[in-house]
DNA sequence: AGCCTTCCTTACCAGATGGTAAGGAAGGGG
DNA sequence: CCCCTTCCTTACCATCTGGTAAGGAAGGCT
């Protein structure tokens, strides 16, 4: 038992340092005897509850792709017993991943590191994200069908939205680095438009 | 003498491998030896001419800096010729910048790359910007001070459009990660918006 | 010829990396 | 009491890393 820690925190604390690691310094910036050395901790601690450096990248891309599904399941609900129209979910949908981006900036690094081509982490992001634009976009075209939005392609749509955030993202650690503090104005603006464009794109009652 | 290259190319030949290697793989992912491997010649061929990788990563990071200003240099020197308004001028850097990146989509990864925080090319590339962004900032505060350019501050702005250059390359390389091919219509949408959003600040004939 | 410079090579290395093997301490349950 | 499981440790290793040292081949110059 660790000084530290009342059982069963390690893995936990070894999630939050490797998320950290790998959203500053990359997968392959990011050493095990490191981090563990910031944790106090033996690297063969790190790879007994995970195994391989590459699984524990898995473990840290399930944990927040979990917490990412998570809320926006949370959201869905809320909006559903709400009973908006379509287009106040979207618009929910799209202020809850802007608000866990600026909750927890940690996430940005990480988003980055993962959407990198050729990334270790691209892969399993890809087999959580994919389900999840599967059915949107199964909700979005059936929508379309019953005439509640407008007619576009919903899968060119939903990759859009993504690969916005996904800059966003980059935009926001950019800045950051220039010395920008956490100025929201760029941000927020930047989601204005994202939800201009999605309005435009599906809500019959935009003007065109 | 090497086989191939007509002496002298070796240096040359390195530099585009590395920019390529710099930003699929990132400068910790990429090792001396596999990019030696990948053209045919030796590790310390490359030391050589580089002395270190990191020299290696600098000097690639200055050859694309130097594409980049000598493109503006040339736009700059055009518009003038054209005794166009300074929004017009602002249009065709932004347009060049564009341009730039979807001639060269190899850059995007390396202007990725270097864009992390802690990324070792995050100074070198600083040190190419920085004069860059002060030249821009004194003429604008010049154009501002004449009463041409909208009063706003200019270094903030500067900054929001750089960052968004860099957030749109993450974009383009999120899409084509995605199997989206250079779909240009996501790509031309965000210069749209980024010259609306300049424009909506600077030239004075715009509305508010 | 002799020498110098340029360019690329082989030989080698110290350190770091991810990973394997095995052991020890603590607690729970029979 | 003993055994098993859980958790973390030390000991060790094969491999890869960027980098140093030194040598060889080709061409130009005197």
């Amino acid at each position: 038992m660790a000084a530290t820690g009342t059982r069963g925190d390690t893995r936990e604390l070894v999630l939050d340092a490797a998320l950290a690691s790998f959203g500053t310094a990359g997968y392959d910036g990011t050493s095990l005897d490191d981090l563990a050395a910031g944790l106090g901790i033996r690297k063969q601690t790190i790879l007994y509850h995970f195994v391989s450096k590459r699984r524990l990248l898995d473990s840290v891309v399930d944990r927040c792709a979990g917490e990412l599904v998570t809320a926006l399941e949370r959201v869905l609900v809320e909006s559903r017993t709400g009973d908006g129209t379509d287009w106040e979910r979207v618009e929910a949908m799209v202020r809850e991943v802007f608000r866990l981006a600026l909750d927890q900036p940690v996430l940005l690094g990480l988003l980055r590191e993962v959407s990198r081509p050729n990334s270790p982490g691209a892969v399993r992001v890809r087999t959580h994200l994919e389900p999840l634009m599967a059915r949107a976009r199964r909700w979005m075209e059936d929508e379309m069908a019953a005439g509640r939005m407008r007619r576009t392609d919903a899968q060119l749509l939903l990759l859009s939205a993504y690969s916005t955030v996904v800059g966003v993202a980059t935009e926001i650690e950019v800045l950051r680095a220039a010395g920008v503090g956490p100025t929201l104005r760029p941000v927020v603006q930047r989601r204005g438009e994202l939800l201009r464009f999605l309005r435009r794109s599906l809500d019959p009652a935009a003007g065109h």
